[in-house]
DNA sequence: AAATATTTTTAGATTAGTCTAAAAATACTT
DNA sequence: AAGTATTTTTAGACTAATCTAAAAATATTT
């Protein structure tokens, strides 16, 4: 039986994220906490992803995704933000409702769906949230972006990406107006309390902390 | 915990379409047949689904859906059709392909997500297969229709649905170009065989066996 | 109305995924 | 280097869904 249960692609997938962040093995505590479940549970089904050479796994040492895993998961992150970027662009979803559905929706198993919805939507290359979205051989879309406390003060940028994508931190952008494609211009930092003044399209000013340009991507421009 | 399990739901649904072709309690061994599972199995399902008050059921009297288990069941159809469609209407699969996919999809649990994809779709009242599409309030369609033995010597009629909606018989249908909106005339009805000669569309001579002319549905011109 | 056949239920196992608590391994402090 | 704290693994138990085999109930035939 060579099938992936939902359970294990959830794994796979949280692994996947983990590993971006990480050139070290994964931690079972850093699994168990992503997945919201025991460190026992983590350890069993490591033991099963590593019996279907999904993971490689050394007692106490972590786990990396193998080639294989790595695959699978990359699949996963393709059908997860193409179902995103069908529910905002045609379902007229907005960017903080997706997340919890498209979770649901990447376990459909269609390959032949994922790469018909892929023509529907027009191969976009991010989905709602800025995030790459990997094209039916597996290849993400490198795209140049630093974060805003990196843009210099006086200096513009199109915002294109954010690091949380957590239903607070989204309905919170909405609120200050900031969504994906709107133009920021660094008008002043402020080293007291660390926050920056901005203008969002040339008209709104507005200050944020260092804790919301921290999730905030930009290209320049 | 009021939640529905996958297999509940499947069950559910089950049970549903077997109630549509008859009034009578419906038989463990019914479900079991249509689950493609033990009827021990079966029963297990069934005590668990009636202590949630989804059927009625006695020992050895079989079940009957309950009010709740029917708008249920009901909810499930809405979407299975309502994604069937999507997946003819928007992503060009061909009406035999579809069935397999939602059948996972149904078990999307978001009610703003179908309710969303209904007016994308554009309200449809029968899915690809012909099958009435309930509507957020679990109302379906009524459509006066009737199988092809029924079309008199001499008459036509616009194809509108099938009985059966298996992989087999819907490309045995694509072969003969019988889809839906298809204008059938009967030509003439051979006793020795219960064979049938049809035009389509007012073009092409067909002989049907009876078997498949019970299965496909008509409404008259 | 018996005898036989069929259907349905029960009993007992199995597998996937989860949990808590305890044991073992590793890391950090003094 | 020893002692303490943390992390990870193991042990054992639980639930949902499944199975086979046997028992019980119902239906059919003689
Ligand atoms: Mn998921
Ligand atoms: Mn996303
Ligand atoms: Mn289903
Ligand atoms: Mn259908």
């Amino acid at each position: 039986m060579n099938t992936t249960s939902r359970t294990e692609e959830n794994y796979l997938k949280a692994i996947f994220q983990l590993c971006e962040r990480s050139e070290e093995p994964i931690a079972t505590n850093a699994i168990a906490h992503a997945m919201k479940t025991s460190a026992a549970s983590v350890t069993d089904m490591i033991k099963k992803l590593s019996k279907k050479e999904l993971v490689h796994y050394q007692k106490h040492k972590g786990v990396r995704l193998t080639d294989s895993g790595n695959s699978m998961a990359t699949s996963l992150v393709r059908k997860h933000r193409l179902w995103e970027t069908f529910l905002v662009n045609k379902l007229n979803f907005s960017w903080e409702e997706v997340h919890e559905i498209a979770e649901e929706l990447e376990h459909i198993p269609s390959k032949k769906l994922i790469d018909r919805l892929d023509d529907f939507l027009g191969n976009p290359k991010f989905d709602p949230h800025g995030d790459p979205i990997p094209d039916s051989a597996g290849n993400f879309t490198f795209r140049k972006q630093i974060s805003l406390p990196e843009l210099a003060e006086g200096a513009e940028g199109v915002l294109v990406g954010v690091q949380d994508d957590t239903m607070t931190f989204l309905q919170y952008l909405n609120k200050l107006n900031l969504t994906l494609g709107t133009k920021i211009k660094i008008v002043e930092r402020f080293d007291y309390d660390e926050s920056t003044k901005i203008v969002i399209n040339g008209k709104q000013e507005q200050i944020l902390t260092n804790k919301v340009c921290l999730n905030l991507f930009v290209k320049t421009i």
